[in-house]
DNA sequence: AAGTCGGGGAC
DNA sequence: GTCCCAGACTT
């Protein structure tokens, strides 16, 4: 570590002094900050927020209160508490990771950055996190809230996802981390940036950093950090299937392991130009009687749009392949399994509940 | 360096 | 509608 200058010193102190009266102190996993409480929080909390992490986090610590629970579950009922978070693989991860625990360090965390950050799904930022929460370890973080508390106050240009801006900002954000108190700075640099540095409205007044700030000083807290090169976003399409049997149980197959919604269940996908029926025939070994189209929506990714087109179908006899290899169940939305489902899918087997012969929907 | 991977709240 | 959120991983 370098020497600290007055001024630096100064950062620390006065962003622990506003976290102590301002911060926040009773987000679910710091009232016991334990390893394993904070790694899951941490892990939710990649690129989503904290309002939409906290059911999510009560559930998960109910049903996997530490590291022997999870690794022993199956990777089933881990997406199914997983469901509606996204980013799926972030819970193959967690599931690996607590595997990997309970085989190599007895369930235990290991105590170095590396060895942490080489467990799935743990980077630099988390590893950090971890170790500097849960066991006070000198470590800067370099979340989203921290990157934009440091571009403004820095006066540093450029969008923080291009690698040459980011390590800038990994460089200051280890010059001006305090050796003490590591854990409680690096909590209170992300409360400054999730309550007053916030994206839209910079609430400087209140700011203990204001101060000396690039960005209050010359007037650009809007334009810091540069945001993202824009990117249209393509459109595809897709028809989802509801194909019913006579116990109004609903078709779901098993999406890949990787790519989107990996290991979650799903509907049949059809193109939207084929047709239903003989595409039931010829791909699932299935009789189908049209019952009438849903509603169709837009379901929007990070990189694309899907439209999605739904339509119910009523089976009227097996051909007599498929239903063996593990990849397909028979689901009864009303007594639901604990299955991982993608939020389309969830959608529409509510739908399906709520409304149990619906006249044909036109948009 | 760029692309992949979700869903929803804020605007 | 757009933008981004307590990022990591693959190519």
């Amino acid at each position: 570590m370098t020497d600290r200058s007055p001024v630096v010193e100064a950062f620390a102190a006065r962003v622990l002094d506003w976290h102590a009266r301002h911060g926040r102190h009773d987000l679910p996993w710091q009232r016991e900050p334990t390893a394993y409480r904070v790694w899951i929080s941490e892990i939710m909390l990649q690129q989503t927020r904290v309002a939409t992490v906290i059911p999510y986090y009560e559930r998960f610590l109910q049903r996997f209160p530490d590291v022997a629970a999870l690794a022993a579950a199956p990777l089933d009922e881990v997406l199914h508490l997983w469901s509606g978070l996204g980013y799926y693989a972030r819970a193959r991860n967690l599931h690996r990771a607590a595997q990997q625990l309970m085989a190599r360090h007895a369930g235990a965390f290991p105590q170095t950055p590396a060895e942490v950050a080489g467990l799935p799904g743990i980077g630099r930022s988390t590893a950090a996190a971890i170790l500097s929460l849960a066991y006070g370890q000198p470590l800067a973080i370099l979340d989203g809230n921290v990157r934009r508390v440091l571009a403004r106050h820095a006066g540093i240009e450029g969008w923080p996802g291009a690698p040459a801006v980011l390590a800038r900002l990994w460089t200051l954000a280890e010059a001006l981390a305090p050796r003490e108190r590591t854990g409680t700075y690096n909590q209170a640099m992300m409360d400054l940036g999730a309550t007053l540095c916030t994206r839209t409205r910079a609430a400087c007044t209140r700011c203990p950093v204001a101060a000396d700030c690039s960005a209050r000083r010359s007037g650009r807290q809007r334009e810091l950090p540069a945001p993202r090169p824009v990117r249209s976003l393509p459109v595809r399409r897709t028809r989802m299937l509801l194909i019913e049997d006579d116990g109004a149980r609903v078709l779901l197959e098993r999406r890949p392991p990787a790519g989107i919604w990996g290991g979650l269940w799903s509907l049949p996908e059809c193109p939207v130009e084929a047709d239903v029926p003989g595409w039931c025939c010829t791909r699932l070994g299935l009789r189908v009687e049209r019952r009438g189209r849903l509603a169709g929506f837009r379901h929007t990714f990070t990189h694309f749009h899907l439209d999605i087109e739904a339509e119910r179908l009523q089976l009227a006899g097996c051909a007599g392949r498929l239903m063996d290899d593990g990849g397909w169940l028979w689901y009864n939305p009303r007594l639901p399994d604990a299955l991982g489902l993608a939020t389309p899918v969830s959608r529409l087997l509510a739908s399906l509940r709520s409304d149990p012969d619906p006249e044909e929907i036109r948009r």
